[in-house]
DNA sequence: AGGCATTAAATGCGTTTGCATTGAATGCGC
DNA sequence: GCGCATTCAATGCAAACGCATTTAATGCCT
């Protein structure tokens, strides 16, 4: 081994040995599996309850959160993981949706405001009961490692 | 305030306020804050250093743990993150690669065999110590939301 | 043995993503 | 005022994903 020698921070003391970072591969690996997990279910629970993607969710989660459910494109971008391109098109296909609206900004006319319509904060507080019990729900489980398709069955 | 209050069972009595409800989605943004950053990083490390994507080092290195180095597809799948589809698709590169090679199953001639290479184990090894590297620098730090493409300038 | 549900892996297809680029608007320096 | 680097958002494009389907091999049941 000894790859690159220092690894970063040098951990004090002794702790340094395999037995640490195989720790943090663990942890790594938790943290994708939950994430997986979480956000399999999302994406079914709010698809088949109110036809929303999770990034479509998020993004009309931090307009709701506004006291003006508006922001710039790039003030939301800023909260949300996606990169530039996405945002835009998350946004243009909640537009096409109805759920919020693109005004050009009068301060700076490259910047555009997106708002949310009446549709799309109902909807916003329809589905959040749906995400908010499938966090319950799975945030703190065991992870089962099930995320198949809808199980046809059920 | 209540840390270690048990969210996922049915709180009983008042508890079930927004402060806990709101812990959840707090939690839930952590992770997905955290999973977004190392997910960007780990993609650039292993890209730029190896030619790698997350998902084709995370199939090398479950057959690197193997003794004998190979699985069939139905075992990978199960401790990766990926549907059967892109699974059989990842291992797909990795073979045009030379990574691993896909051999007949003789006991069950529906399976298929995915073994590493020499090349391909090799290339784990070497890709290991950038895995272990963002792992030890990302997983615990702060998060600032940085991940931008390369910033050409640096 | 013959038929039928089941399981394994691969593939067609549509969707979503990110990178790179484009086009417009801004603002700073001269 | 006039360029020129910078910033904002949108778009072309290719890569990667998931779902549904397909093809092949099994196993069971009669």
């Amino acid at each position: 081994m000894v790859p690159s020698m220092a690894a970063t921070k040098v951990s004090a003391g002794p702790g340094e040995t395999a037995a640490d970072v195989s720790a943090d591969v663990r942890e790594w690996r938790e943290l994708l599996a939950r994430h997986a997990d979480l956000t399999c279910a999302l994406d079914r629970a709010l698809q088949a309850g109110h036809s929303l993607g999770m990034s479509e969710y998020e993004v009309l989660e931090r307009l709701a959160e506004l006291p003006e459910h508006s922001a710039k494109v790039q003030t939301i971008a800023k909260s949300v993981h996606l990169s530039q391109s996405a945002l835009s098109r998350v946004i243009g296909r909640l537009e096409t949706a109805g759920l919020v609206e693109r005004h050009m900004c009068p301060e700076d006319r490259r910047a555009v405001n997106v708002r949310l319509t009446d549709d799309g904060l109902h909807l916003q507080a329809e589905a959040e009961p749906t995400q908010r019990r499938v966090l319950a729900e799975r945030l703190h489980a065991p992870l089962v490692k099930s995320c198949q398709p809808p199980t046809i069955g059920e």
